[in-house]
DNA sequence: CTCGATCCCTGGACGC
DNA sequence: TGCGTCCAGGGATCGA
């Protein structure tokens, strides 16, 4: 599940290995994730990547004015624009020689021009790919909260002192902080030792700021390691992430707390599966987690 | 404002 | 071995 750290680790991965590169065809597969499909297939062609950026959970293609010529290109889509990339749960974009067989689940082929073909495969097609002008990209990114890496220690008190939610609800809210996912909310509350059940206003500044900076310590510790590969995650070399290896909370459930030994239980907060150690990360009243399973779960290595 | 429920979608784990 | 069922989850949306 892509979260921050996997979408910068892929970012990163694009920027090495597109930059500059110019898109010369379009070809669909399934499209009903796409904002506008046939902006893709009228716009994209010509233009060069010049940049890929990290927003959120979002990735952005900035993409060249199409200069010269007449072409249909009317209503001001000859400006510079931008591809929004979200991956979704599944979702995974690389570079590959054009003649490679097709992955399956391969959505979006971008045929570059040093004859390698950027796909976007996505087996649920959770994820989201528009073709956005300025304005449009303006207007999508309203409404998005800080980013977790940056925001200082008041605006972050703020953002979660001010609320009545469960802070894992807030973690998990693109409003508050933009970026974080189920595994890193979960990963950051066990290192804070703060219950996900409890609620923001609840905090206090110390706790606030304790999750801040493990929250920060968390993700770029996890973006060195290339991100998490829990299910399928993959980055732009096709390479799985290391930070599975270190999780302390996510998935852990019936294991033992690393610091006390107790075992790692999981409730639903926010609609998510949430692990907590019971002892670590004491709960508010009458919060009982679920109860464990008889039988062996999926474990990560 | 905050909550839970529902939907989207597929593959993999699980139970029998 | 095989088949049905459940679950994972980011995000949108809707009703309470």
């Amino acid at each position: 599940m892509p979260e921050l750290p996997e979408v910068e680790t892929v970012a990163r991965g694009l920027r090495q290995a597109i930059l500059g590169r110019r898109i010369l065809s379009v070809t669909l597969g399934k499209t009903d994730f796409i904002d506008n499909p046939a902006a893709l297939e009228q716009y994209l062609p010509g233009r060069r990547i010049e940049a890929v950026e990290r927003y959120g959970k979002f990735m952005l293609l900035r993409l060249s004015a199409v200069h010269g010529e007449t072409s249909v290109a009317t209503n001001g889509d000859a400006a510079p624009a931008s591809l929004l990339v979200h991956l979704g749960m599944t979702g995974q974009i690389a570079p590959s020689p054009a003649e490679q067989p097709l992955e399956k689940h391969t959505h979006v082929c971008l045929l570059l021009d040093d004859g390698r073909e950027l796909r976007y495969t996505d087996a649920r097609r959770f994820g989201r790919i528009a073709y956005l002008t300025k304005a449009l990209l303006a207007e999508e990114l309203m409404g998005f909260g800080a980013d977790p890496l940056e925001v200082s220690k008041e605006e972050f008190a703020d953002r979660i002192r001010g609320r009545r939610a469960r802070i894992k609800a807030l973690l998990l809210d693109q409003s508050v902080l933009r970026g974080v996912g189920n595994i890193y909310a979960d990963e950051s509350l066990w290192r804070a030792k703060i219950h996900p059940a409890r609620l923001g206003a609840n905090l206090n500044r110390k706790q606030a700021e304790t999750l801040r900076r493990v929250l920060q310590d968390i993700l770029q510790k996890a973006i060195v390691l290339r991100g998490s590969s829990i299910s399928d995650f993959l980055d732009a070399e096709g390479e799985p992430g290391e930070y599975q290896r270190h999780h302390r909370a996510y998935g852990r459930e019936g294991k033992n707390c690393h610091r006390c030994k107790t075992l790692i239980r999981r409730a639903i907060v926010a609609g998510r599966s949430s692990y907590f150690c019971p002892r670590c990360q004491p709960s508010p009243r009458g919060f009982a987690p679920l109860p464990l399973p008889r039988r062996g779960k999926v474990r990560e290595r």
